[in-house]
RNA sequence: GGCCCGGUGGUGCAGUCGGUUAGCACGCCAGCCUGUCACGCUGGAGGUCGACGGUUCGAGUCCGUUCCGGGUCGCCA
């Protein structure tokens, strides 16, 4: 029987000399430092405590334990005649009289060592996660997340918005992301998704008259991994508010994260509300990115009617972007290893030129634009020593080129990256509809769920019209800090007839309406009142208050970038018998 | 699926132009050490250099194929 413990680790302190206590944790560590004399540092969540052993006894008690064994150790706290003013406990040490061993570490070698795991190779933390997460610096992060998601309830709750969980297993949804599947027993061939937003449950909720909802609501994509975006599974502050303005989840997501920015962020500026608002279309020409990091100052420049005609093949015919900076004296290697980074995350080259002491374009493609050196410095602003990055192609690869040329240029050339801070704004009037890439068909450009601005009658007039329907944006929104998407929300689309039309200009009908979201549908023709909402990723959000740049280092067990659990082994293969429950035949590939 | 980067004792890394016994740090084992706290000192064990094939007198190093991981493009209503 366990002896209860009396103190953790953390807590004792000058004070508390000449108790008795008795404390548990892991052995981290032992420093013997002559013979029957040593240090044993035991650690548990709160902290380390440091345990004398100065006798025989003692010595024999713990000589041999492998490291991250578990004690309980029972003593006396003494004053140290050596203290360590860097520990919080550092001032004491526990003599102790009685140790035992609770759960031996049958590992005498450890994976990794556990205060150095982030140094280790990924796979041997994931697949060794609960030993990871012994590492305070690990678990730290795991620490801030519950904190900062109790204090989100608590900001919700207090604004009168109610926590109403929906289903897990639901209908699968035609459009979006691959759905994860889940076989139905009783009705074979059949399958319920798990799903990817609460989107529809969450439109039901505000015409079933919930006023405010919100939820930390799990989602569930089966779409591929990035170093922000984990696969499989994350999880969304999904809230949704009736009779609402696009403002009014504006304001509201302002008062909830900005206090949550403050007292958790590991940068303690934090943009002043309201938020700076930057439609679509001026962030794409701006920043070339829909999603701008705002500490960078640099800004993107088109030079497609400049440079027309100088017979560098790339520009002819195509929109031509470019970034300048100042006092550049980086070396050709820099500019080379720029260049292929650019390529690496785009699949687009770029291109460049310098301005040397005598005003003069010189390096790269600048015997193409010699002739063009006093109207590019004119529109370009450019001074000896400047340097430009150029992109070329259709007008959204250009932008997007020079969106990823604008942030390794800012983050890389000395005096354009301002880190420390939270820089925030709403990416707002985002288009309605696209021409698809693909098909060359008008699509949705995010989601149909979204009102499109003027509602009926701008899709009236712009009917036919393909240049006019592209003109149209959406009440829908982005908050995008520090470069990352953030939160994604809408006004939403709650008059069916408005949806009907809507889907009719990209050539569905009321019957396509009707089959894919059928619930919402058939809830709108019963009376639905106007509503907005958003939903925060409380995974990035996370992210950016710890300043983690890989999304798996806030995930308390995170799946690889392959969406495999290597602590678990899933995905697994199941018995025949659970095939057949479910009635799956596997085919050989 | 495409592209980029990586894979070397338990862990993290170095390894020059292809050349002798593959080095370093941490960890591990043994010994020494009575005030350590990233303890120190001495000694030791531990490697099919991701896999397969090729070039070569000789491959960790060069070539090809492949596997695994990370990043990225596609994708993510």
């Amino acid at each position: 029987m366990m002896q209860s413990r009396t103190h953790n680790c953390g807590e004792l302190r000058l004070g508390d000399a000449g108790k008795a206590v008795t404390i548990v944790g892991w052995m981290e560590n032992l420093r013997e430092v002559g013979s029957n004399f040593g240090f044993l540092v035991l650690r548990d969540y709160y902290g380390t405590t440091q345990v004398v052993i100065e006798t025989e006894e003692m010595m024999k008690a713990v000589k041999g334990l492998n490291k991250e064994t578990t004690l309980s150790v029972s003593g006396t706290v003494r004053e140290r005649e050596s203290k360590n003013r860097k520990l919080p406990t550092g001032e004491i040490e526990v003599v102790p009289e009685k140790i035992e061993v609770l759960g031996k570490c049958r590992h005498n070698q450890l994976p990794f060592e556990i205060n150095k795991s982030k140094d280790a190779d990924e796979n041997t933390r994931l697949k060794y996660r609960f030993l990871d997460l012994r590492n305070p610096a690990v678990k730290s992060n795991i620490i801030l997340r519950c904190q900062v998601v109790a204090e989100l309830r608590r900001l919700m709750t207090e604004k009168g918005f109610l926590e109403i969980t929906t289903p897990i297993l639901t209908a699968s949804s035609p459009e979006g992301a691959r759905d994860y599947l889940v076989p139905a027993r009783n009705h074979p061939g059949k399958f319920y998704a798990l799903p990817q937003a609460p989107q529809q449950f969450k439109q039901l909720l505000m015409t079933a008259g919930f006023d405010k909802y919100f939820q930390i609501a799990p989602c569930f994509r089966d779409e591929d991994a990035r170093a922000d975006r984990t696969p499989g599974e994350f999880y969304q502050l999904d809230m949704e508010m009736a009779f609402a303005t696009q403002e009014d989840v504006l304001s509201t997501l302002e008062d909830v994260l900005v206090p949550v920015f403050e007292k958790y962020g590991k940068y303690k500026r934090v943009s002043q509300v309201p938020f700076r608002h930057i439609p679509f279309n001026e962030a794409m020409e701006r920043y070339g990115s829909d999603k701008p990091d705002l500490r960078i100052d640099l800004e993107i420049t088109d030079i497609t009617a400049e440079v027309q005609g100088c017979g560098f093949g790339p520009f002819e015919g195509n929109t031509v972007k470019a970034v300048a900076v100042d006092n550049f004296t980086q070396a050709r290697k820099w500019i080379d290893k720029l260049l292929v980074d650019v390529e690496v995350q785009t699949g687009n080259k770029a291109c460049w030129v310098k301005v040397d002491e005598n005003g003069n374009l010189t390096g790269g493609v600048s015997k193409f634009l010699a002739d063009y050196k006093d109207v590019l410095t004119a529109k370009l602003n450019l001074k000896p020593g400047s340097f430009v990055c150029m992109a070329a192609g259709k007008k959204a690869a250009a932008q997007k080129t020079a969106g990823v040329i604008r942030t390794l240029l800012g983050k890389r050339v000395p005096g354009h990256f301002d880190e420390e801070q939270y820089a925030i704004c709403w990416i707002v009037d985002f288009p309605m509809y696209e021409m698809g890439e693909e098909s060359g068909q008008l699509e949705f450009c995010h989601n149909p769920f979204s009102m499109p601005q003027g509602g009926m009658q701008a899709l009236l007039d712009a009917e036919g019209d393909t240049e006019k329907l592209l003109a149209i944006n959406a009440n829908q929104y982005d908050l995008v800090v520090n470069g990352y998407e953030s939160a994604s929300g809408a006004v939403r689309n709650h008059d069916p007839e408005i949806m009907v039309k809507a889907f009719q200009m990209v050539g569905l009908g009321e019957e396509d309406v009707k089959a894919k979201f059928p619930a919402m549908y058939n809830a709108f023709t019963y009376g639905a009142p106007p509503h907005a909402g958003a939903a925060p990723g409380v995974d990035r959000l996370i992210m950016l208050l710890t300043g983690e740049e890989s999304i798996r280092e806030v995930i308390t067990f995170p799946m690889n970038k392959n969406a495999q659990d290597l602590m678990m082994g899933a995905p697994t293969a199941v018995d025949q018998s659970q095939l057949d429950t479910v009635h799956i035949a596997l085919v050989e590939e």
